[in-house]
DNA sequence: TTATTGTTTCAGAAATTTCTGAAAGTTCAG
DNA sequence: CTGAACTTTCAGAAATTTCTGAAACAATAA
């Protein structure tokens, strides 16, 4: 593996965007140089192509390791690790997604069902517990529809993607042919 | 408006999950007070609500702002200015999203669209771009496709969250009747 | 105009996050 | 067991982000 101007451009850029996705610069970069790397590449190497810390680049890949990222591969007669992403891109997508809801909804849902739980102690805090409940429906409704959307086949979402907006013709046509089963009208 | 231990729970815990967010801890709590108070609050009322200097306050509605998250109001007879969360819980979520996408995701399409228009200076590079291929073109299918989504009416949404994973007999069902009209064709 | 009441800006302080590198840990061949 | 090759950990250093508070700015009333 060589860093190209185009390799860099695009490792950096990762690096970058990091921070915006959940993980920091070095996981960024590490990550993407996994990525775009058709050979499996070892600790040592990354951190050198990285100009990194070794120390760091262990850090990183525990990390990505988290994220159920990254696979670990040797070669015959080798004792290093040598590392790779895992996966399809449609799989990357879906863990990133899974791990950013793991990180960003579900602490803040069960924090929402708890107040919600509670006994209001003046009408301000009456009006407080209707904001929230409206606010966990929401989260509660989004993260229930995302987690069903994972389970489609990903030829199913191309479908639904390429609908585009165009869902909404077939949702009315849905509703048609079911009748009073309109699940607008349900739950 | 009074903190009780209710609201500075949630206020709290919006300042924590505020980095996972995309915004800093104040701008979370500030953000979090004014979507549960009913009335208007006032900079200074949010400084000592919260605890933080006038500065930062002003620091975190002005970013508030940039997401068009706030409104400002007026009392008659009144200098000062007066802070409102604004919109409904929808436009919120809806607010959210396109920031993010604006954040995470313009820059990065940008970016692999110039480098897939560059000459592959070698296999790896070659390599290299048939995988940033792959990863624009599912970023590009998901950020149009949150897009129409963002275009269809709250009521519509609902339909399509509620029906979950259902929706992916709706799309048999669909294609069925279209028959040659396929929908994943088009586009 | 000046005084008053408010908001914004921004340099430096404080807090937080990330990174380094040396030491400790692990694994395995001999 | 010992030593070589590799990985992980973690205390403190470096970098980055956030926050403060004083000064500058704005709007209005008198």
């Amino acid at each position: 593996m060589q860093m190209t101007p185009m390799i860099e451009s695009f490792v950096y850029h990762f690096g970058e965007m990091g921070s915006r996705w959940g993980f920091n610069r070095t996981v960024g970069q590490i990550y993407a140089l996994l990525v775009i790397s058709e050979q499996p590449l070892c600790a040592n190497e990354i951190g050198e192509l990285l100009g990194i810390s070794r120390g760091n680049v262990s850090m990183g890949l525990k990390e990505l390791g988290s994220w159920q990222l990254v696979q670990v591969s040797h070669k015959p007669g080798e004792r290093r690790e040598f590392y790779h992403s895992r996966g399809s891109i449609w799989d990357m997508a879906n863990r990133v997604f899974e791990e950013r809801r793991k990180r960003e909804m579900d602490p803040t849902l069960s924090l929402l069902r708890d107040i919600m739980m509670d006994e209001a102690a003046n009408p301000e805090e009456a009006f407080a517990q209707k904001r929230i409940a409206e606010i966990h429906d929401l989260l509660e409704n989004i993260t229930e529809w995302t987690q069903s959307l994972q389970s489609l086949s990903p030829e199913k979402l191309n479908t639904l993607m390429k609908l585009g907006s165009g869902v909404g013709k077939v949702l009315e046509f849905t509703d048609k042919f079911l009748g009073k089963k309109d699940p607008a009208k349900e739950a």
